[in-house]
RNA sequence: GCCCCCGUAGCUUAAUGGACAGAGCAUCUGACUUCGGAUCAGACGGUUGCGUGUUCGAAUCACGCCGGGGGCGCCA
């Protein structure tokens, strides 16, 4: 936001550095004052005075002469913009301690800046323009005939969130899915359903329904490994296009999209597009046939898989990507077969600039050896997928959730708890309400609370789960951020006059309403931090401060009650911020409720 | 055996190689007849797992340990 005053200041310290022999830095990295009450940014020497001293190969004290060099260019920006006072000054004061430059900024000036950009750009402010990239993030990626729970959560959400991310930052993002709706456990699955379940019709929990069935069919081939061959024989009809299983696995698998698209519905998440394992079969085995006429996989069979040996192509000694099976000896196929079709036809139809796959970190080396691969093939793009992993969601102790042992936390059963105990909440907290809205109320609210600590730690971060601290309100989480954003409405819905036009403040501001402001300011650059590393921790952390810097505001800071003068810039304070806490809510996919 | 990730306050955790390691929970103390107390102020709590290096400067980088988790040719 303050770009040309940056500028012009970098532009004058080179001017310094050139006239004074100090070799030019090749960028100077600027970052806020941290100790806050007034308002401006600051940046070190300590880079500058280092380089200087391996020039001269002098022995010199880097924290005494970085200190030094600041002094001097203070005095070289006092003579540059004249007496601090005057309009044409970028800054309204600076100083230098201990080898750091802070530049501070005219309060009144900026925070008018600040405040009216918000307003005027409302639900896009903190939005970058168009950066013509074009990337692809693929997440989610269920199996059809088994339970969805809160581990898979933790993809949706992330996923989710990184396309809003990256949009906010300016990408064109097409979000794919991409379902599991062939393979070993659809095939038990319709073992069991035909014998023991034929005709049955799920129930209104369909996701439920479905991955409960598969648990019993892991539970009687366990127990009876005998059916083993059963099943081997439905697998056989299924890989012959069987009539009659091909059409109960589409009539079935539908059930599964069903209450897939439920869930994401709830969760307020859309794909733009859907892919399958079984459209990329086929076209995976003749990549595989593909693949070994070129030499690239050795064909082992009957005795062996067929097989990339992707250290020794590369010529590795020790070994990294080792050895890629992507084929089974009897010829059917696995994960491998299919991803490497699915990246091409995803480039190819979508003209990618960039393909990121979130899926969790078990899967790094396979995801590895997949890129590789392609690189190896050709593709010139090979370099531009990516692996974002992060870590599972496991059970206190350590336990992971499995659908076969039934270690799973549905996420129907965490939506309905939360939504129960936010009612409860509601209900004590604003009894005026009515019943509608408190509903609605209730399920942003658990939303929010569910959503918030999935995304506000590092993605390669375990994250356990457990009933307490997912039920938890209180604290760093999502509500505290939501009651900001409705003590602000609050106050705008009181306000007697229409809010007015830009305006600067007239009386000296309070420190909480600077703190403020500056966190405002900060969102763009916040956005555009969590696109580049993909990590929404870096906005969770920041819609938490702002809110922190809110409420201290709300508290220190009379709006309706204040002098008129004072009481309409703190109007239009109190709209940008509900404004900007608005923007990052829905960039993490946390519903911002104006009551609760 | 080889490789990857994690280790920060009692617990959950933050910190583009830079200023006093910053929050929340829990515990304790306080807040005006006030725009919503799901709030705010304060106290307590740290040899950043250990060690050695690199650097003017290390929670951050390198190497070695210790502890925990994960991955390594026909699972997904």
């Amino acid at each position: 936001m303050f770009q040309p005053e940056q500028q012009a200041v970098e532009k004058a310290i080179f001017e310094f550095c050139v006239q004074n022999n100090i070799p030019v830095p090749s960028e100077l990295k600027w970052v806020p004052i941290p100790f806050s009450g007034e308002w401006g940014i600051s940046t070190s020497f300590f880079q500058l005075a280092a380089n200087e001293a391996k020039q001269s190969g002098k022995q010199v004290n880097v924290g005494q002469r970085a200190q030094e060099i600041g002094e001097q260019i203070v005095a070289y920006l006092l003579k540059q913009f004249g007496a601090s006072q005057t309009t044409k000054s970028p800054f309204r004061r600076a100083d230098a301690v201990k080898g750091y430059l802070n530049l501070y900024f005219s309060t009144a000036e900026y925070s008018q800046r600040v405040v009216d950009t918000v307003l005027e750009e409302n639900q896009h402010y903190g939005y970058c323009p168009p950066t013509g990239e074009r990337v692809m993030v693929e997440f989610s990626q269920p199996n059809t005939h088994k339970a969805f729970h809160v581990g898979h959560l933790r993809n949706v959400i992330l996923g989710n969130t990184v396309c809003n991310i990256l949009e906010a930052a300016g990408s064109q993002v097409i979000r794919a899915n991409y379902i599991g709706d062939i393979g070993l456990h659809v095939i038990k699955w319709l073992w069991n359903y035909q014998k023991f379940h034929a005709g049955e019709e799920p129930g209104d929990d369909r996701t439920r329904w479905m991955g409960d069935l598969y648990a019993e069919a892991d539970r009687h081939l366990s127990e009876n490994p005998e059916l083993d061959t059963e099943v081997r024989a439905l697998f056989a009809r299924w890989d012959q296009r069987d009539p009659e299983v091909v059409a109960l696995w589409q009539k079935t698998r539908q059930w599964s999209m069903d209450g897939f698209e439920q869930i994401y519905a709830k969760l307020g998440v859309h794909f733009d597009h859907v892919y399958y394992e079984s459209e990329v079969e086929d076209s995976g085995k003749e990549l595989v046939d593909d693949l070994i006429q070129r030499g690239i996989a050795v064909d082992e069979r009957p005795v062996g898989p067929v097989i990339v040996r992707i250290d020794d192509i590369l010529g590795l000694k020790k070994e990294k990507y080792r050895v890629m099976v992507i084929l089974r000896s009897d010829g059917t196929s696995l994960y491998a077969t299919k991803d490497i079709p699915l990246a091409i036809k995803k480039f190819e139809q979508y003209h990618l600039d960039r393909s990121i796959y979130v899926i969790d970190v078990r899967q790094s080396l396979y995801l590895q050896q997949i890129y590789k691969t392609l690189e190896i093939m050709g593709y010139p793009w090979a370099s531009q997928c990516y692996h974002l992993a992060y870590e599972l969601v496991n059970l206190p102790g350590n336990v992971t959730m499995s659908s076969r042992d039934g270690t799973v936390v549905l996420l129907e059963d965490l939506l309905r708890e939360a939504t129960q105990r936010a009612v409860e909440i509601v209900k004590e907290k604003n009894p005026s309400l009515p019943a509608e809205t408190m509903q609605s109320v209730a399920y942003d609210v658990a939303l929010g609370a569910i959503k918030y600590p999935m995304l506000a730690r590092e993605n390669i971060r375990l994250v356990t789960f457990d009933w307490e601290s997912a039920l938890d309100f209180n604290g760093q989480a999502a509500p505290y951020i939501q009651y900001a954003h409705v003590r602000a409405n609050s106050i705008l819905r009181r306000m007697e006059t229409p809010l007015s036009p830009a305006l600067a403040p007239l009386h000296s501001l309070d420190a909480a309403e600077i703190e403020l402001i500056d966190l405002i300011s900060r969102l763009s650059g916040e956005i555009q931090r969590a696109a580049v590393e993909l990590k929404p921790l870096h906005l969770t952390n920041y819609a938490y401060d702002l809110a922190r810097a809110f409420n201290d505001f709300y508290q220190q800071c009379p709006v309706l009650k204040a002098d008129a003068e004072v009481r309409d810039f703190r109007l239009r304070l109190v709209a940008a911020t509900k404004q900007t806490l608005s923007n990052s809510l829905n960039i993490l996919g946390i519903p911002a409720p104006e009551v609760m």
